[in-house]
DNA sequence: GTTCTAGAAC
DNA sequence: GTTCTAGAAC
């Protein structure tokens, strides 16, 4: 049946409060250990005692054991360097079977952002995810229709009492995130936007590859350039307004340039305006793909994209439009051919502003 | 989209 | 031997 819930997020919690929530990012590794984080004090415990990665697609956390004494999963031992997955109702003892954390899986929305979003007036409908609650593949996060709160459930049977300030629970919320819905995810997160208004919200790109790297996104849900009709024109046309409003306010807006455009095949659902800046200068461009991504035709300007849905009331892509990613490395501004990704970088050093 | 890594390229 | 990429896995 179908339900309208927010879309999953996965908290570290403190049960008694004693650190604040940690959210995991799916698929963004989380280093925990001794400090003021978890305001764990014992020196058998690394600074870096953990990794601890969330899977939102496939509903668990896996742990990595980076410190060399023990981390443990229920009585196991990960071992260092070792990794495994952590599963609903099974116990994390960051070192030596200490310090307990728990995973669960909640629909729980009554986290303190959550709540308030939920009540807040200009809260629109279209503004919440709906998504299809998999009763079977998700039995933890099923068919409550009520809201639970983590304190309803009883605490794991103990063997040794752990001091209050030492329990804690690892919130896994919801469970149908795939990495294509990150950008759902991550414009509903207050801490991500940079601008709103009634129509567009814009973050930052997670992953910039540049030194000003923002995405524009509209409010009302729109799969990809495909789905764009006419109507849609006015809306576009204020994402790129907003779009260069981001320049304009840029501390470095006169000495770098921008582009604003669209990818014509996007990895990412729900369409977004990439406002980048021309230096390319980030440790996140990464491969050809990244690079052929913003510097080939696969790039559609902002501007044409409102043209050609004024002119044919549709966008629609050219043929072998993904094989341009495959080109060899270009530089951008003197089109000269570079052989790898490393001398790619190191000859656009000589196109930085000085 | 990113991360990881085998094996190609050097 | 190291660097780097491409493709699988996530």
């Amino acid at each position: 049946r179908w339900r309208y819930v927010e879309m999953p997020v996965c908290l570290l919690v403190s049960e008694d409060d004693s650190h604040k929530p940690i959210q995991l990012h799916p698929q963004q590794p989380v280093t925990l250990g001794r400090g003021p984080q978890t305001k764990i004090k014992d020196k058998k415990c690394s600074r870096e005692q953990v990794e601890l990665r969330a899977d939102c697609s496939r509903g668990f956390i896996t742990v990595k054991q980076l410190g060399v004494n023990p981390t443990s999963v229920d009585d196991v031992v990960v071992g260092k360097d070792n990794q495994v997955t952590i599963k609903p109702g099974q116990r994390l003892y960051l070192v030596n079977q200490q310090y307990p954390y728990r995973v669960k899986f909640t629909e729980d929305t009554s986290t303190p952002r959550s709540a308030a979003d939920l009540t807040t007036p200009s809260k629109r409908p279209h503004q919440m995810i709906r998504e299809k609650i998999k009763s079977p593949a998700n039995p933890a996060s099923t068919p409550h229709t009520d809201h639970h709160r983590m304190s309803d459930d009883s605490p794991p049977p103990k063997k040794t009492l752990p001091s209050e300030s030492d329990k804690s629970i690892l919130v896994f919320q919801g469970s149908a995130g795939h990495w294509s819905q990150g950008l759902k995810v991550s414009m509903q997160d207050p801490k991500m936007q940079v601008y709103k208004d009634d129509r567009v919200v814009v973050i930052k790109d997670k992953y910039p590859k540049a030194r000003y790297h923002w995405l524009v996104l509209p409010w009302d849900s729109i799969s990809s350039l495909k789905a764009l009709r006419s109507e849609h024109v006015e809306l576009l046309k204020h994402m790129q307004r907003v779009g260069d409003q981001m320049v304009q306010q840029c501390p470095d807006a006169h000495k770098l340039s921008f582009r604003l455009g669209y990818h014509a095949i996007p990895s990412m659902s729900h369409v977004h305006l990439h406002v980048i800046s021309q230096d390319f200068d980030s440790p996140c461009l990464k491969n050809k793909k990244h690079w052929n991504s913003f510097t080939t035709d696969y790039f559609v300007e902002s501007q044409d994209v409102i043209a050609m849905l004024e002119h044919d009331g549709k966008v629609t892509v050219k043929d072998g439009t993904s094989e341009l990613l495959k080109l060899p490395l270009r530089c951008c501004f003197c089109h000269k051919e570079q052989p790898t990704i490393p001398k790619l970088k190191e000859h656009l050093k000589t196109h930085l502003p000085s």
